[in-house]
DNA sequence: GTCACGCATCGAAACGATTCGACGAACGCT
DNA sequence: AGCGTTCGTCGAATCGTTTCGATGCGTGAC
């Protein structure tokens, strides 16, 4: 193994100067800077990440950690690890991917054997036991999702609550009166997962200021299950018109579900989802859709934490606004006598 | 931070017992260990990752390196990361996680800076660019697929050969005759996708042995492609019953387009795929399906690691034995006149 | 012509573990 | 009683960087 000594001796300088000419902490001479950089690439020289870490007290790795749970989307779990990787290489960090399983002896392990720097965390549930100690670490991290009590966290999302007015509000626009949301599955409301309850806070509130009858279903991640909440819906909310999905798996069966029952969508049903964009646009009839940017929270959360790292103040909430795009599964509301 | 001196002090030894005490690498008296470990519990130590990598020249941690291309089922991806990462912690690693997109490079440097102690490269190309860098790499590897030519290099994967195989001669055991591949998008097959051909390999020597008519159908992930297939099988093999799925996206739009087309499943044609028993499950008509095996891979894609690291020697091939899964959308074949 | 200053570089001391060789004590054998 | 082992522990060297303080040298101000 090629050592920062040996690349020194090579270029006839000292250790020090190699480092110095690597990490640009003091100024080195063009000429010198130059000699050195032509050494390392002879000699194929690379830092041994344990020897700066231990000398740096920075090992440049963050902690990533996925949930692996019921109930969550996994494609978009994915997206946004690919999307976290992406963006701390852009820093030249790595990412040590851990998962809930390993729970908060995980993070605090990482965190106090200097394994990562920093720490980001997904799934963050309303009143998530890794709170208290995520404050506690001396290590910076960001949340994915808004817990009950913020306060002292840096957290970042999709505005789900704006996402489920957004689309009330969409419909409402159309003319639709009666609408209903088909929700997560119910254990995602019993555990508390943020973003499945701020969805139907905001579906509720834009409706009623809409002045728009509403109903909430949870839903789980079955054709079956969709079959059935459709069936219930028809049956319960006949002059139903307009219909918020925020469940991924359930988007088509339900769409599917409704036509069968004999209403076409979107002449008699107008749907909207909150999804990934790849998911709306690939169903049988392409649905209007507020996309979950889930490469743009991944990239978000890592230049917060760059931040951090760097000693500059964040803020600790970030809302991305939701943005709705247009396709073919809502329409205006054909005025039946 | 408290350090192994301060461990060492507070246990009235040396810094090299504590050391001996926490690796076992050399015997330490019931009671001195003992007291060591009460101290390490008092005072809160967590040996420092960076020096103990850089001590040992073990860092402790894998690498794994996950596609992000196109054509390949999501799921499947992060169910595999898990299952390496919860393999890894029961050996007391981490797991660093890589995009294909960095490359060779990438694998450079997480090997050369010692960043890493090992590495499981995943969606393994028939002639990937990569494999002549991870026979030179002085790290143990281990390989998710079979490349081209394997020697020097240890992989592990489903036999998809067999599982090929398997689909066929189950469909030949219920009597059918003319039989169909459905597989992977056209793409996986042009940049040489092993395992994707492996099946079309087992397809058709089985279907050759068996004296079955049979056809292989390249097909796009997408339900308009799905019909596609459909309509253009019942064109050409008017007499077909028996059809293979190799592409999880398209499975159930399939089944749907068949069923559409006036063809009942299983009555007028059985169906079975190779995917992961979740979404063979999950179909409105439940699949007779190969599984593929991502959490056994996974794990163990760690052991053999493991042992590599251990200085065990490990077979060059592991090739896991599909297992076929008897579900709904099979049927022997009907004889109408 | 001197003084102060900034630039480029060097030398040496961390950083926090692991590991190798050595050493005294206890033990079994002859 | 003497000798060779084994057991448990210690001390010191080592791993490969980073970083702090010091130093020499050229430069501009007065």
């Amino acid at each position: 193994m090629v050592k920062i000594t040996d690349v020194a001796r090579h270029a006839g300088v000292s250790p020090s100067t190699v480092s110095y000419a690597l990490s640009g902490k003091r100024p080195i001479s063009e000429e010198t800077r130059r000699r050195i950089e032509a050494s390392i690439r002879e000699l194929g020289y690379r830092p041994h990440a344990g020897a700066r870490a231990l000398a740096s007290s920075r090992s440049n790795v963050l902690a990533l950690v996925v949930p692996l749970r019921a109930g969550i989307h996994v494609p978009v779990v994915m997206q946004f690890a690919v999307s976290v990787v992406t963006a701390a290489r852009q820093h030249d960090h790595d990412v040590l991917l851990l998962t809930q399983e390993e729970g908060e002896e995980g993070l605090r392990r990482v965190a106090d054997t200097a394994l990562v720097d920093a720490l980001i965390v997904m799934d963050v549930q309303l009143h998530d036991p890794r709170l208290p100690l995520l404050r506690a670490l001396d290590r910076p991290s960001v949340l994915i999702g808004f817990p009950a009590g913020p306060a002292g966290l840096t957290c970042i999302d999709l505005d789900f609550k704006a996402a489920g007015e957004l689309c009330v509000e969409r419909l409402a626009g159309l003319g639709h009166r009666v609408v209903a949301l088909v929700g997560s599955p119910p254990e995602v409301y019993v555990r508390g997962t943020a973003f499945a309850q701020r969805v139907v806070e905001g579906f509720t509130a834009a409706a009623d200021r809409g002045g728009l009858a509403s109903s909430v279903h949870p839903c789980e991640a079955s054709p079956a299950a969709a079959r059935r909440v459709a069936e219930q819906l028809l049956r319960d909310q006949p002059a139903l018109t307009g219909v918020v999905v925020h469940n991924e798996p359930v988007l088509e069966p339900l769409i599917d579900a409704f036509e069968q029952l004999g209403l076409r969508v979107p002449v008699d049903l107008s749907v909207t989802a909150i999804c990934p964009d790849e998911l709306a646009e690939n169903v049988r009839v392409p649905v209007t859709s507020v996309a979950i940017p889930s490469t743009e929270v991944g990239a978000r959360a890592v230049e917060l934490l760059m931040k951090k790292l760097g000693g500059t103040d964040v803020p600790e909430a970030t809302l991305l606004a939701p943005r709705l795009t247009e396709r073919a599964s809502t329409a205006p509301r054909t005025l039946t006598p």
